[in-house]
Parts: structure tokens; sequence; C-alpha cells
DNA sequence: GGGTGCATGTAATGGGTTACATGATTCT
DNA sequence: AGAATCATGTAACCCATTACATGCACCC
């Protein structure tokens, strides 16, 4: 909802367009899908947040063009002054890895290795992202898109960091998987004694 | 669903004591409500996944502790063999700094030093997190915790640098703010040219 | 000819939180 | 006396995703 306020703030667009900013914008840290984009414009023309114009395209369908109002504004500035709630996170890949006793190692060694290879992905995007505002000169708004992109930044080279380190002893404990359980836990603590 | 059959899979308890143990271990990475927990319970119960017995006690409610069946444990098994799908992001705080030109600095310092308190704090309960772990000796699961113990310490400390590297810019725009934009594009110009 | 992109929208479905209700005990 | 803890459970509600529907144009 106030999302879609924010984002007609710096400029007015469509639906459609709202749905690719947020993807390639803000989309690593936010998210809203096109059955929640259009009912909710609709509700704030209603209530005159915003305002529509309609560009008749040929072959294509008319796109609706929505612009923030005044009132817009207001609703969009108390709620940035509303500090935000602590989020509630879901992580199922690491919820998966709390209970891999149950099941033998090699499920989250494939897990661990799929993310590296699509977080490091993600890294190289990060840098298009910050080249992109850097082009971009929109003067008020970049620093805060800076700070919100390098945050993606650092949180990715933390969980690739973690990522190895698990890796490094998830393999480890695949190796011991063929002693059995009590073999492989005097092992671990002769090493433990011996460093 | 499925973190309930996970945690019986440990040990056998009662919905009351699942919600406590999902609060206090893996509450950094999961989140359940009661509103979710009993009536989920039914469902694996009606389902066999798990089976009931009910402890009689004194004064309190009577407890209905549950255990994971074998036909439960399949099912876990199957569940946890299904690689997990990269998650929806929700970052609030980050959405309000995104957007936080339309307003003045001060209120997302404001959000980012209460950030910094809170994780703080956090932080200083993943060691003992840690030491529970140590403590508890469930042998073939520990690794695995410590892992994703691990995972949500790294990542709050990268938090942490983020934010004090976003603060000292915040705090920077917020001197200059009193003076127009336009100064403080130049100075920044100056600033960035001189080193 | 068939897939993809543009562009809007609705409906079904599912997931999850919050609030409420109960009732005894223990702590402040 | 009143609040908090234990312990279960239900119902109302909100939010969100997914699937579906439409229809033209463009590319291979």
């Amino acid at each position: 909802m106030e999302v879609l306020l924010g984002l007609l703030a710096i400029e007015p667009m469509s639906g459609y367009d709202l749905g690719l900013t947020i993807r390639e914008s803000i989309g690593h840290f936010w998210n809203e899908s096109y059955g929640q984009i259009y009912p909710n414009l609709k509700k704030l023309a209603a209530e005159e947040f915003v305002t529509a114009k309609v560009q008749r395209q040929k072959g294509k369908p008319d796109r609706h063009i929505y612009s923030i109002t005044k009132k817009g504004r207001e609703r969009l500035a108390k709620w940035l002054a509303v500090p935000p709630q602590p989020e509630v996170p879901r992580n199922e890949l690491l919820l998966k890895l709390f209970f891999s006793a149950q099941v033998t190692p090699d499920l989250p060694i494939a897990y661990l290795e799929r993310m590296v290879a699509t977080e490091r992905g993600l890294l190289r995007r990060f840098e298009q992202i910050h080249e992109a505002i850097d082009r971009s000169r929109q003067y008020p708004d970049t620093p805060y898109w800076k700070m919100a992109a390098r945050f993606g930044e650092l949180e990715l080279e933390a969980h690739l960091r973690w990522a190895e380190e698990a890796l490094a002893e998830l393999k480890e404990l695949n190796e011991m998987s063929g002693r059995t359980a009590i073999d492989a836990a005097a092992a671990k603590e002769k090493r433990n004694a011996g460093k």
C-alpha cells in the first residue's frame, strides 16, 4: 500500500511500471504482486491519495498513469513517521538445516551450494544497482537509495562468508558419516583437544 | 506445520512447549503463533503424523504431549528433501529509509539508532544460545544448531556495521539540511573532488 | 503458428496474526 | 487486589499469492 505512495512520490507511473520498479530497485527488501498492486491503486484513488490519467495506446491496452496528491504526500509522511516494527523472519533454508540431523549431510550441502551460486549472482547485480543510482542523479533521494543497496550488499557478503564456513563443516560431517556416531564424536573431541 | 514435526522429532512435547521452544531457539529465523500451532497439531494428529497423550495436572489445564510417529518421520524427511524456495523478504526499515528524502533525516537516524540498540542486545543473546547448545550435547543435532545460530550472529554483525556506516552518512546529511539542496550538493561534490 | 511482452483486472485460496474465552495458581 | 503464568482452543480478520481472463503486437 504505502510502497505505491512512496514510489509515486518520486515519479508518476502505471501499476504495471510500479510492479517492474519494485522488482528491479527494491526487490531485495520488498515485494508486491500485481494481485496486490492493482486493487490497492484503486483504493488509493478512491480515497484521493492518488489521481489517475488514462493514456491511450495503439495495439496495447490503455495505461493508467497514477500521480500522488497532496493528501497522498501527507499520508506518506505520516506513515514514514511511524517507527518500523521488527519483522518476523522466515528462513526455510535455516529451518531445514536446523533439522538436518534427520537426514544425510549431502542434502544441506546441496542447498548451501545452491545458495552460494545464486547469491554470488546477486552480488554482481548490486554493482549494477549502484551504477544505475549514480547515473540517475535524482538528487535528494540518491543517498538513501545507496544506503539501502549497501545493506543488501553487506548482508549478502555475510551470508556468503557464513555459507563457506558452514559448507566446510558439513563436508567434514559427511566424511565422518561412514563411521558410527560414537566414532565421529570421539574424532571431533580429539581434534578439538589437539588445537 | 513442518516445524512442529521437526521439533517433535527431537523430543515429544506439548503445543505450549512448542511455542516456547520456537521462540527461544529458532526465533531468529522462524516464528509460529499459537493460533497456528494448536490447529496444526490437531491436523497432524488426524493424519497420524503425531500421537497425543494427555497428562493431567492439578490446578493447571491438562497437557497434551505430542510424539512423532514413523509416518511423521517419513513426512519430515520428505519435506527436508525439498529444496528450500528463496524467500520474499520484507524489511520495513529499509523501505522507510528508501523514501526518507520525503522527510527530515532525523527520522531515519532515530530508527537506525533504535535498531543498533536492539541488535546489540540480540548479539549478546547469541552467545547464550551457543553456550546452551554446548551444554545440551544432543549429539547428532548440535553441529546444525550451531550453524544456524552462527548465521544469525554473522548477519547481525553485518547489520551493525552497516548501521554505523549509514548513521555517519545520515548525520552528515542532517547537518547540511540547514542550507539549500543546491548548497548541499555542491558541498558534496567538493568533498568528493578533494579526496 | 506459437511463445513472449504489454497492461489491466478479479476471484479463489491459503496462511497467518490477533483477539477472545476459560480457569486455577502464584507472584507482587 | 490485581497481574502474570500455565495451557488450551476458536473465530474473525487481514494480507498475499496464484490462477485465470482478455487482447493486440511482435518475433522466430
